[in-house]
DNA sequence: ACACTTATGGAGTGGTCGCTCCATAAGTGG
DNA sequence: CCACTTATGGAGCGACCACTCCATAAGTGT
């Protein structure tokens, strides 16, 4: 059954890519409806409105499209095919890749967006950290796997290197925004990585 | 010669600190002038722009305040009297217990509070990228010191070292806002600093 | 041709934004 | 007591905030 009424007059698909990137670069407050209007196509209000319901609820699909698509990095951490050390090498240098990427803006959006957030908008706030939490975990489930796989020492401390790596990621958002090179990133986590070899069993 | 005219009837002082706080917590857009007006003692807008001038050099000296105060977590790094090695551990850790505290909203203002700004608040952002390049040259400086000192190889990649520590840092913002313990991220920075170690010279 | 559904442009909502003006208050030195 | 200086409360500025209303446009099925 095909739709029916007056069609819509721009790609509702391409509209949330952009916005992605619009509450990705300033975030949610700094970012105005009448702008995301302007940049969504020169939409109207009625139109916004009619489209996405609320700022609000626009803000709640992009941040679902960035999870899905850029958010992927941690793809590896789960993919029980790769071996843990591997996955987290590939995650790390994935982080740096996409976060410092060209093609849309710098650094993280579960970390950028949601930063700056007045008393009215908690429910934002719940939603980036949510995003947080998904990284975090991905990471633990790593770490868990590498060890009952006899991959890292039963000895470590699981939550410290948890954190560690987790506390990394989370630091590129800033660092990209900084202008760190990607190069200089990639390296740092090779030396970041040389941390995993040195808690392999039978190592100390 | 004593100051003239009528006197204020708040402490300028103190209200620059509860400004840091609000500014630290929220971030500059996200607390407006009348919110800051009612938090700082109930000042009049009057009031208010004759003793600071604008939100934006109420900022500037509450940013000021910032970094001669929980901003100095980097003073070891300076510090000649100090080993590198050392220095970098104390500053990772004092940097956990300060954004970790608890007499002040959690984590890096430096980091947190200029984060989302619209396009006009140009001014603010160079404010925040000024403090976090602070941290990251002090970093440098005392990796520098340690090679030259040779108590970490020559044949390190000094860039990646500093970038490494760094982006940790910087990490931690995001972490003790999202609820990671002191104790998990102390531990995480004994288990970083083992990296250290391990570019000592003689060990590889 | 007609009802039905959905999208659109334009005007406008109350509220908040950072900030200013002004008359008055409360101190100082002569 | 009187100038002089600075601070204060209150009223109000234009601009923008997220959002809504409504008449009309542009498709559908019958």
């Amino acid at each position: 059954m095909s739709r029916t009424g007056r069609p819509r007059e721009f790609d509702r698909d391409d509209a949330i890519r952009m916005a992605m990137h619009l509450f990705w670069e300033f975030g949610y407050e700094a970012i105005s409806v009448a702008q995301l209007q302007k940049e969504l196509g020169g939409l109207s209000a009625a139109s916004f409105y009619a489209a996405f319901g609320s700022k609000q609820s626009l803000f709640e699909e992009a941040m679902s499209l960035y999870m899905a698509t850029c958010g992927d990095i941690v793809a590896p951490l789960k993919d029980p095919d790769v071996s843990p050390r591997e996955a987290m090498g590939k995650t790390l240098r994935h982080a740096v890749e996409v976060q410092a990427g060209t093609s849309h803006p710098k650094g993280c959006m579960a970390v950028l967006a949601g930063t700056n957030l007045s008393a009215k908008n908690r429910e934002i706030l719940k939603m980036v950290e949510r995003a947080r939490a998904e990284t975090r975990d991905a990471i633990a489930h790593c770490i868990n796997r590498a060890v009952e796989n006899h991959e890292l020492s039963k000895k470590i401390d699981r939550e410290a290197l948890v954190v560690l790596f987790d506390t990394f990621i989370k630091g590129i958002a800033i660092q990209t925004r900084d202008g760190i090179s990607t190069k200089a990133l990639l390296s740092s986590v090779e030396i970041l990585m040389m941390t995993w070899e040195s808690l392999e069993p039978g190592r100390t």
